[in-house]
DNA sequence: GTCTATAGGTAGATAGAC
DNA sequence: GTCTATCTACCTATAGAC
């Protein structure tokens, strides 16, 4: 037992926060269950027996990453609506926090949340489930009011759905090298879902 | 060596055709890794030795099926196209034909595809992005005479990207026995995407 | 905390009988 | 075509030294 007891999401323990950022990486590139607790190891240089003093088994590795990919973007989105001036605001937001946590530098962590959950066990699906019904909650808030406001179609639970989907979508084909920026992406992205005002 | 020699994706070959079936289902529940060769023998009703007098290896089959399920959709697409009586109509077969394939009782194949792509090996890809190709070069046809009759909004081609993401993402939430039938999601989801006429 | 060594299990694929 | 038997490889996780 290190120094504290509580293993949240923060800083603390710098080794277990290292191992979480590469095996983000690795899952994402290769897959979790391509991925050996051998890889893991080399990724920070370590053995693969060695993991285990940090982590219980392989799936609580897979189950830290998913949690910090998800609260860090809802961390993220919080802060940026805060700051938002007004609902239009506040919908760009969501385009912006989502696609920049999804595609930019900082982040394999979310991807590895959406398509590796086949491979989280029941016993560890609800935690995660209660951190993804809180970064969709402030979706539903956002779009209402966007709604309320004649910004978007009122279907706004559908409209979450599958602007959510189109988001994710977007690492499958979206080229950090290619002419788009992902700021200029979240935009267009923006403008398709807008009712064009008369 | 059987009868032909051309082992398409039609029938043909009964046995083959049976395992890719059930070997969707498998990797579409359990995911490719996961699932074991026998998991597929057993699912056929074979030993797991026999599965490779019909496919060299494990991987084949994942090919096999992920090529079932887009040129199947592929087929379906076209066929709903050449039907429809306007660019509207053209339009709506595109969200109904994919949902159906999707979220209907027929394919599990789709998704495999959508969802194992990483476990595709490099020398296996090609083959499989023409088919895909060949899928969204029909979505793009569509979705362009769509904004020229003033449909949609004319950024087609992220409109597809967007599009594409919302209806795989579908597979996440929709639930069959849920008030919603396919059909109506379509409609929805058209409706979403639709301008509205003054 | 990290190492070495290895237990214990299962994976994909092959060989040869039938 | 399918079976049985099995090879070789590699996996996660543990034990005990340092």
């Amino acid at each position: 037992m290190t120094a504290k007891d509580t293993p949240k999401t923060t800083e603390e323990n710098g080794r277990r926060m290292e191992l979480i950022r590469a095996a983000a990486i690795l899952f994402r590139d290769q897959g979790y269950e391509r991925t050996t607790v051998r890889d893991l190891g080399n990724a920070v240089g370590l053995q693969s027996g060695s993991l285990f003093y940090h982590f219980r088994t392989k799936e609580e590795i897979l189950v830290a990453v998913m949690a910090l990919g998800i609260t860090s973007t809802t961390e993220q989105l919080a802060q940026a609506i805060a700051q938002a001036a007004d609902a239009r605001g506040r919908l760009a937001a969501l385009f912006q926090v989502h696609l920049n946590s999804l595609l930019g530098d900082n982040q394999a962590a979310l991807e590895v949340m959406l398509y590796e959950w086949r491979s989280v066990s029941e016993a560890a699906k609800p935690g995660l489930i209660v951190l993804r019904d809180r970064y969709e909650a402030i979706w539903q808030q956002v779009l209402d009011e966007a709604a309320a406001a004649g910004l978007v179609k009122p279907d706004t639970r559908l409209l979450r759905r599958t602007l959510l989907g189109s988001l994710h979508w977007s690492v499958q084909w979206f080229k950090a090298e290619g002419e788009l920026s992902v700021d200029q992406l979240a935009q267009r992205m923006l403008a398709l879902v807008l009712i064009d005002q008369a």
